[in-house]
DNA sequence: TATGAATGAGTCTTCATTCAT
DNA sequence: AATGAATGAAGACTCATTCAT
């Protein structure tokens, strides 16, 4: 019958909320597959039958979750808004962004693993994922037109710096392979995307 | 009870390399929990009985499989030879690797999903991917250096080169992002990349 | 508890009557198993809570809905009237019935598929079903006798002939049996009750 | 995936039929809808599981027990073979052949009523019961053409007699109508079809 | 060694009914 | 009198793993 209910009372919004924000933090901490819908009922403090009067099926609750949580999680140069640039001086700049993407990943570790994993498994959360990886390079772009660089190919050049912060920020924080300095690799992923914009 | 038997005579050992394949064939083209024992024996011609008495678990026919295969599908680089380079011309081979990377992401893209993805939620997957990871850019940095490139920080600047090829390759196969021209952005990370070892 | 309410506001009866008709409707068209509460309340109009001030339960609603509409569906000779009956002439009078009959299963095929299960699987059903089905033996038989018939065992031969039009009926409107032919048989079903009341 | 194993082990095949016994006697005695696969696998004295291993779902079972047990109880007219018919004394062949129908509803009371109300609410029953009934017209009539009965219409005429002695039948054993003569109607019901064979 | 039958805990999902407002 | 949110028991079905042969 399909009879999802939009909740209009205060309180049933609130334990909407409830549920996909359970369902949302299991789901990161455990695993899609490790986390069932009693957990999440529970842990949301509701009643099993609730969660299918709200929600399609557990899919549903994480994508709402995704749609709730994931930009400030996943994302966070989404908000990124240093409009101004001083082109001289760069590389603080990009510390910056660099840093706060660390700190972001180090808070949910945990979260971004599973994301990931499910980016690479399930359509829906790969979209998402693609969509905002876009948008984040758009935001970074206009931020650099908005400060006059007026490089060709300025898409790809966000993208391709965007994937080297990724990259360096995910090898800090897992892999921890030795051998591997990171403070100097930083310095060249600094480096070698200050040159990009050369 | 752990009586898991190494076969020895001939025959078992097919049997053994059967499920192996079998396996690993069906989960990366299902995905791990879309995959249930039942049809990996059956695909592989042998009962379910027998796959429990040369595995520990299903888990273990992944990994094993992971181990036979993985490096010829997931890491092609590691098995990347041309000695011989002409340091002042560089530029087809960089080409070269992006070809063989595509090329091989091509041939298993649903493979190279889900290994992606259990990198991100199977720690053993995880330490597998990053060993053979690490592998690789071992064998590049030594290559280099066989051709004596005597640069600092060479293992980081490989790592950093391998993921931007990395992430150039997924971005071709994968997204195709409207807006974002794959020529250019290829040609935008090969002189990167030779940037990065001048 | 037991608080069922018997509504004497004009406005609550009217409510009561749409959650009798939704109700019935629902389960004769898609199945007593295959309707459920909240798409009775909602297709009545009103909330899921107030069903169980009116009714007991689920059963409830559909026995009142055969109170109410059972009748005139399922048994339209109840209110045959046909008093003057020219002896002579009687086929006319049995094809009109039969008719009647067909007529009536045509326009709710799948109520009466609906009806005669439940008769064989829920007590209360049969209960009524067999009460109005001896009511209209009577009134036929009824009009018999008001047209001088003084035939020896009018009950059972009534009875006996309004099995053989139910089954006719029946045979017309769902099995389409091939190699059956309708017309002869009709016309043999009509001497047949003709003759046994000779 | 659907992989319904067919059992080939002696034991697995006694499984297999001990499952559809219980399920088809469960359901015939308590109704379909009141009948739960754990309850078929415990009278069964088997797991839950291997009813899936064997059967499609609980409908599958079902289905499969109307096809073992079916015809046995429900169309004992099937196997009549009461060749050799005196055609001059035919009442007493009459009453046998309701006296057979009547004892075997006797049997099985409630797996008549419970088959019978899923004749009509579903369709693979229906389908089921549809077919035999005609296959046990052919078979009367087959019976009386091999003793030269040459009448028109023999299929019509036999598909009312079957009904008529059906009604009959059902009339005897269930409702039990006040006012209702049974031996007279018995009679009466005889005397109608032989004259329908006049 | 090998088979495939068997297990049963675990999962999602539904729904009649009750409750708080 | 009415709403619709909430409950939770119950049911169908799956599947990794073990067992009897």
């Amino acid at each position: 019958m399909n009879n999802i209910r939009e909740p209009k009372q205060k309180r049933a919004i609130e334990k909407k909320e409830k549920i996909i924000k359970a369902g949302f933090n299991l789901i990161c901490k455990n695993g899609y597959y490790n986390t069932n819908t009693a957990e999440i009922a529970k842990e949301a403090g509701v009643s099993t039958g609730i969660v299918y009067q709200y929600f399609e099926d557990k899919h549903d609750i994480f994508i709402e979750g995704l749609n709730t949580y994931g930009e400030e999680i996943f994302f966070p140069l989404l908000n990124y808004n240093n409009q101004m640039i001083d082109i001289k001086n760069i590389k603080p700049l990009m510390k910056n962004m660099i840093n706060t993407y660390v700190k972001n990943h180090k808070v949910s570790k945990i979260a971004h693993e599973e994301i990931i994993s499910m980016v690479h498994s399930d359509e829906e959360v790969a979209k998402y994922y693609y969509k905002r990886e876009l948008e984040t390079t758009e935001q970074i772009k206009n931020i650099l037109i908005a400060n006059n660089f007026k490089d060709n190919n300025l898409t790809e050049k966000v993208h391709i710096m965007l994937g080297m912060i990724d990259n360096l920020c995910h090898e800090i924080i897992y892999h921890k392979h030795k051998n591997m300095n990171y403070e100097e690799m930083t310095e060249i992923v600094i480096n070698t995307i200050i040159n990009l914009f050369k």
